[in-house]
DNA sequence: AATGAATGAGTATTCATTCAT
DNA sequence: GATGAATGAATACTCATTCAT
């Protein structure tokens, strides 16, 4: 009987902190702003989120579920190392390149003072690593003694900070074309196989 | 003869920024909190910095400096890349394990909003990566094609989050041993040397 | 015909209402809680309330007019002086004993900033304590210069004062036995009778 | 060196504290009020209180102490039971004759859901009043199985309450003559005496 | 009739910065 | 020079009230 709750304004929202946090990092995405950029009143979020705090780290897990998400449905329907490897660069950079700020509100957070990756998903990082050294040890693809610290920092961690570095124009260069994805995969993999 | 700055009151100012921005994050490592633990009055550092935004960023500036001093002094006096490169990681790994907030008070600020590697010092560690670059193409140590952001992620970035992950234990582990910095060296060598 | 208004959910609101200003105050008690705690929407009181003060007006006024009644029905069928304030203490404490949140409540907001008795209740009790006044003095039971704020003080103010310290257990002791309610009906009659 | 602490603005902050909850009550005395009242900022009083309520309690304990003091000093010097009483119910009479705020200050917040009177003036107030019943047993003056609770009610309640409904013009007058006074302690004197 | 989605003015509190001493 | 008293704009968050459905 009473008005419906309107979806978009819950999206209007979600949009809004996640373009204000990458531009203006947590602290300076005060709730003022964002439910001015939402188009809402100050007071509505905390209908659905107790703090501001807690606004944020749903969505941040929400953006490292789709990252671990795309990696657990290619370890599921692909078997050979390197293809998986690649696609799942690919998938991280298509990311970006659909919607940067996902990768760039993923970056600042899990550097941030007051965030971190959920214990959970880090486990879940950490198996899926796991299985990715036990496929590529099986077929000879990857270097057996190779660590979930390892293929995480490579095949996550280094294709981020490259996207970051390129947004940022930490050196120069703000994009990437398809030989440089090309090259980072590639310079990925050529790390992670037996020497 | 006017009396000089008393250097001592600066360097505690500079000890106790960089510890309470590593302890706090850069928001909650307050004036009143530096000045304090420094035992000095909160107005005094206004005498040399113009805000706190600016006696972060010139603290950041010399532990930078640092990094960058260290790579160069190596690059004057050694010509083997692998060893260069070696000595370089070894620095890394040495001054985490003197000063380990050193790193992370880098590790922080590099990936804070408000901040950045100065344009300066980014333009210096593009050109001894270029150095680094020329002088194993000439032996034949590294990869022709490598570019000066493959060689900073992998000398500078990969071991600074490498010790950023294992002191937040990120995937467990809260420090290293003598193989396991070997073995960073070793992965970043072979991820840069010819194919 | 129009569906009558369903009493029982203004009963709801009026104990929520009730419970919560005892539990919490005033201040403490939301429209939210009240709404939630008795079952109905939110806007729903807003039909019988223009606000939340007016709310809490009426039911003091009630629980007020209770106390009043009581008193008043006690001068119409007795005459003995001591008896009618005996059996009004005994009243007070009775009500207290089977719903304490009644007398709490009262407590609660006569003292309240924002709250007093109503012009029109303090004029009846003014008029009651008259005629106890006026009886006592007839058959010489009380002191014949009384004042109304004196027999308002010990006949009422005191007994809910003693059953609010009580409760709180102010020094220690938090309910009250037999021969403490004979003793506070004792100590009130000593204070107004002849000396 | 630097400037010294204003007293007369933490005298300040106390008076514009202590009005206004007065006025208002706890809830309506916000601190941009009270800061605006003493004419300092906002922000000034967290100098001295890490909170609203701090402020407030310790305000309430200063002025519960000065009536604690007040019958201290009476049993110290005298050893009349009626003369104490006397003394003490006029003191709390000159007190608010001269600043009526402090006692309707104690009488707001003695009855606010988030304030009490502390337990070590609790207790204070407890031996105070044995004190009181043990010296009025010897003499005579007053009725042996009294309680500190009756004595407690009769010598600084029921007084409090007094003014209290006089300033708020309970039951119409504002205001006291000296005869009044008179009552009033008799009033309490009877109520304690022996039967 | 009854709901509860949505509002926004109001709250206490923080903290970098200034400047009288 | 060095201090720390004082400022006040900015912050996250609350909640009585309105009104579309």
């Amino acid at each position: 009987m009473a008005r419906a709750i309107d979806e978009s304004k819950l999206n209007r929202i979600h949009a809004a902190t996640l373009q204000l946090v990458v531009e203006h990092g947590y602290g300076g995405a005060s709730i003022v702003s964002i439910a001015r950029r939402a188009g809402v009143a100050e007071g509505y979020l905390y209908r659905f989120y107790p703090s501001k705090h807690e606004l944020v780290v749903s969505l941040l897990f929400n953006k490292v579920n789709q990252l671990i998400s795309k990696l657990k449905e290619l370890l599921e329907n692909d078997t050979v190392t390197r293809s998986i490897i690649e696609q799942l660069i690919l998938g991280i950079f298509e990311l970006a390149e659909i919607e940067k700020n996902d990768i760039l509100f993923i970056h600042s957070l899990m550097h941030h003072y007051h965030f971190q990756i959920s214990t959970s998903q880090r486990e879940e990082i950490r198996l899926l690593c796991e299985q990715v050294i036990a496929l590529g040890g099986r077929n000879g693809e990857l270097e057996a003694s190779l660590t979930p610290e390892e293929v995480y920092t490579m095949c996550f961690l280094y294709p981020i900070e490259f996207i970051h570095l390129r947004i940022k124009g930490f050196l120069g260069k703000t994009d990437w074309s398809a030989e440089e994805k090309q090259r980072v995969i590639t310079f990925c993999i050529n790390s992670l196989k037996p020497v």
